[in-house]
RNA sequence: GCGAGAGUGGUGAAAUGGUAGACACGCUAGAUUUAGGAUCUAGUGCCGUAAUUGGCUUGGGGGUUCGAGUCCCCCCUCUCGUACCA
């Protein structure tokens, strides 16, 4: 027993803290100071735990347990992100429950997680799918309806009648199905939409004062994409129609030589003259059949048509042409573009492709080589009307001059737009939260708030029907009920939510999870909000993170939260790469060839070999096999399954203990960077275990530390302690893990 | 294209503008060991040298400073995000 045996430690103390609820969360004494430390709670696989689970969890914890020793309270959950896709996917293909492989999965991910060691406070475990829950999910939902923010709109959806069912941008290719080949138009259906256009500014602004990673901010400013500009009115020749434009450079508007209207419009049927119309219609149709991917591919060679109608600049009183082209997009401002060639490099290749005027109107540039975007220390030139000229004006003061003699005349104000859409916020699948919502004749109506939850009926099918619906649908017993009201029947909606509905707001449910007249227990989130640290990785910057905030300032518009927003501080861990890897390619006659010369699109034409590290040596920047000028690939690659590079912590765990698997985790540098795995790295934190324990006990099991209780250290030894004290206390409050341990590496050498 | 971040030994990485490479991996030599493993000791940025003295070194180029991996400007490369957003 004197040897370090972590298999033989680790299991004695879990189990003993599993019994004594030895990290219980007493919030009892509210005087205390608190601190809420959050994880991205995971969706329960059936492939199990990952490496990178641990790397976050494990600073989570670390902060959890050093808090914990200065006298805090401290919230230190897990839960389970539960429904989703997988899930149902293995429901169809076999048939078992979604609910029953859940559970097992649940079961698999609390095992692995507590053989790791965190200290969580499993009694305040969550489940998105317990009907407990999700019934607090539906009821966050019911206001958010009653506040008008929840409505039905048709949008466009890629919909194949062959296959009957919807289907994704990525499955669709030059419009048929990748599956079949199948043709696929863009149909508009109706979903339920979540206004979170709404929140826009608000979501942007309080960016400002949150301490997130400044990447993260940008990625949701850019995906919020407030422009400032103008919409401007332009009056079409020969009708009563206007056609509103949106732009961010009214500056230039003397040199709006066309317009282009989205082929989506219903204006464009109104205005187009009769002997284009069957042109505009074929475009119009053509159109429709792309998906948004494919219109991004052919971003180099746009194309357009007009529709006969012009329209008149109100700058300079002239009849421009009104075409319609794909790469003005419905769902942006305001669908249709005042094309001003000389200085947006997309009109520019139009009016190039269409031979349309192209005029200069800033200063500077060569607008027979490309358009002239550059507006700093730019002046207006040719920009002149009879009451009006911005000729000599900075392009900034240009903008409010012209716009202001627009409002004046009443055909343009200044406009804020946003690239964010609401949220298309229904799908059509089994295993998600059922709507609160029942459809009596034509009409939709909320149920009242004591007829949740809506449970999840048993099926024993989880294909969506043919008509393209969710597969509740089908289910009769349950899509049929009563206006609770009064009395008529009614249908249940069908659709369900989509996996992040559960995941923004399970923060607040562990403040008190079992509360039963609200979703938060409105004292104790006033004492455990915001929380304080929240660790995930960086793949949900614009989706569950942005989600989140938006409920959160709903919920606090109606008074069940007191803050505005959730997570103060957030960090992102760096994804746990696999082993570093020299790859050499091989061409058919057994050969290599350095992969120096070879470009991507080649490579299919060579076969990949994995060459042994002791093989490979370092030729200037570049890795070669040893004695050769055979240039080889030296990079780590993403864990997955097909590449056979994926590090099961249970075997880490296995051979070395999961103190080991935490330490290196923590060791490998920094919490936020991207770093590769590599098993030598473990077997050396195992290493530095190994002598601490060899440090405390002796051969005949005895622990040393009685001895030396009575020794005076010297002058050096105390310096040394104090040092690795204050350098340990200060990394961890910075969340530099790597240099702590280094500093206690060093302590414990000198121990030695 | 645009936005963000990063380039330091063979590898993962350290370094309030002040001895670059801490700590660890790997490697070399030695001790112990029947052998391997484990453990311990010493060495290990690169180029010279028998050794010492020495010279060079943080992607490239310039600048600020007594002093730059760190600050400023230009360029190159890589990673991530995003994509016709008017």
């Amino acid at each position: 027993m004197s040897e370090y045996k972590p298999s033989a430690i680790e299991p004695k103390w879990q189990k003993f803290w599993k019994k004594s609820k030895t990290f219980k969360t007493d919030d009892s004494d509210t005087s205390k100071p608190k601190y809420y430390v959050l994880d991205m709670f995971p969706y329960p696989s059936s492939s199990g735990l990952h490496v990178g689970h641990p790397e976050g969890y494990t600073a989570t914890d670390i902060i959890a347990r050093y808090k914990r020793m200065k006298g805090f309270n401290v919230l230190h959950p897990m839960g389970w992100d539960a429904f989703g896709l997988p899930a149902e996917q293995y429901a169809v293909k076999t048939g078992q429950h979604p609910k029953v492989t859940t559970e097992e999965n649940i079961k698999g991910f609390r095992k692995q997680l507590q053989a790791i060691g965190f200290s969580y406070d499993w009694d305040r475990e969550v489940n998105t799918t317990d009907p407990k829950y999700y019934k607090w999910t539906q009821w966050i939902f019911l206001q958010l309806y009653k506040k008008g923010l929840a409505y039905q709109a048709d949008v466009p959806v890629n919909w194949c009648p062959e296959l009957g069912t919807v289907l994704a941008n990525e499955e669709v290719i030059e419009g048929k199905s990748e599956v079949g080949g199948f043709p696929v138009v863009r149909k508009p259906m109706r979903q339920w939409m979540l206004k979170i256009t709404e929140y826009a500014d608000r979501l942007q602004e309080d960016l400002n004062e949150l301490d997130w990673p400044e990447s993260i901010k940008d990625m949701q400013r850019n995906w919020i994409g407030k422009s400032e500009g103008a919409d401007i009115e332009f009056e079409v020749i020969g009708s009563n129609h206007k056609i509103k434009a949106f732009t961010t450079r009214p500056d230039t508007l003397f040199g709006a030589t066309y317009m282009v209207l989205a082929p989506e419009l219903d204006l464009v049927d109104e205005i187009t003259v009769p002997e284009q119309r069957t042109e505009v219609n074929t475009y119009r149709e053509k159109a429709s059949l792309k998906s948004d991917l494919d219109r991004t591919d052919l971003n180099k060679n746009k194309t357009g048509v007009f529709t006969g109608a012009y329209a008149i600049n109100p700058a300079t009183g002239k009849e421009i042409p009104i075409w319609v082209a794909d790469y003005v997009l419905a769902a942006y401002g305001t669908g249709a573009i005042m094309a001003v060639p000389g200085h947006d490099q997309r009109d520019w290749e139009f009016a190039r492709k269409y031979d349309l005027p192209i005029i200069p109107v800033v200063e500077g540039g060569d607008i027979s080589e490309k358009a002239h975007t550059d507006t700093t220390g730019r002046k207006i030139i040719n920009s002149e009307n009879n009451e009006l000229s911005l000729n000599g004006l900075p392009v900034d003061e240009a903008k409010e001059k012209i716009v202001s003699w627009l409002e004046q005349k009443g055909s343009g104000k200044k406009t804020i737009t946003y690239k964010l859409r609401d949220w298309l916020f229904s799908r059509q699948r089994y295993w998600g939260e059922p709507f609160p919502i029942i459809h009596v004749g034509n009409k939709s109506k909320a149920l009242p708030e004591d007829k949740l939850p809506v449970k999840l009926p048993e099926v024993d099918k989880f294909q969506p029907a043919d008509t393209g619906e969710s597969p509740l649908h089908n289910v009769d017993e349950w899509v049929n009920t009563t206006d609770p009201e009064t009395g008529l029947p009614a249908r249940r909606e069908t659709n369900t939510m989509p996996q992040w509905a559960g995941s923004c707001w399970y923060y607040l449910r562990y403040i008190d999870p079992k509360y039963e007249k609200g979703p938060v227990n409105p004292e104790k989130e006033k004492y455990w909000m915001p929380v304080d640290l929240y660790v995930g990785g960086a793949e949900h910057a614009v989706l569950h993170l942005l989600y989140a905030r938006f409920w959160h300032k709903v919920l606090y518009d109606i008074g069940v939260v007191s803050t505005k927003e959730p997570f103060q501080r957030l960090i992102n861990q760096g994804m746990i790469l696999g082993e570093l890897e020299f790859t050499a390619l091989r061409d058919e006659y057994g050969h290599f060839v350095s992969t120096a010369g070879v470009k991507p699109e080649e490579r299919v034409k060579y076969e990949p070999v994995s060459i042994p590290e002791k093989e490979v040596e370092k030729n200037g920047d570049q890795f070669v096999i040893k004695g050769t000028e055979t240039v080889v690939d030296a990079r780590s690659h993403k864990m997955s399954k097909s590449r056979g590079n994926v590090i099961n912590p249970d075997e880490v765990i296995k051979r070395y203990g999961a103190d080991a698997l935490r330490l290196y985790e923590m060791f490998m540098g920094p919490l936020e960077q991207v770093k590769p795995w590599s098993m030598r790295g473990v077997e050396g934190v195992y290493r530095f275990l190994k002598r601490v324990w060899r440090l405390v006990i002796d051969d005949n099991n005895e622990n040393l530390n009685k001895d030396v209780q009575d020794v005076e250290p010297t002058r050096e030894q105390l310096k040394i302690l104090h040092e690795t004290i204050k350098k340990v206390t200060e990394d961890i409050d910075d969340n530099r893990f790597n240099t702590a341990i280094s500093a206690l590496m060093i302590f414990n050498n000198e121990a030695m």
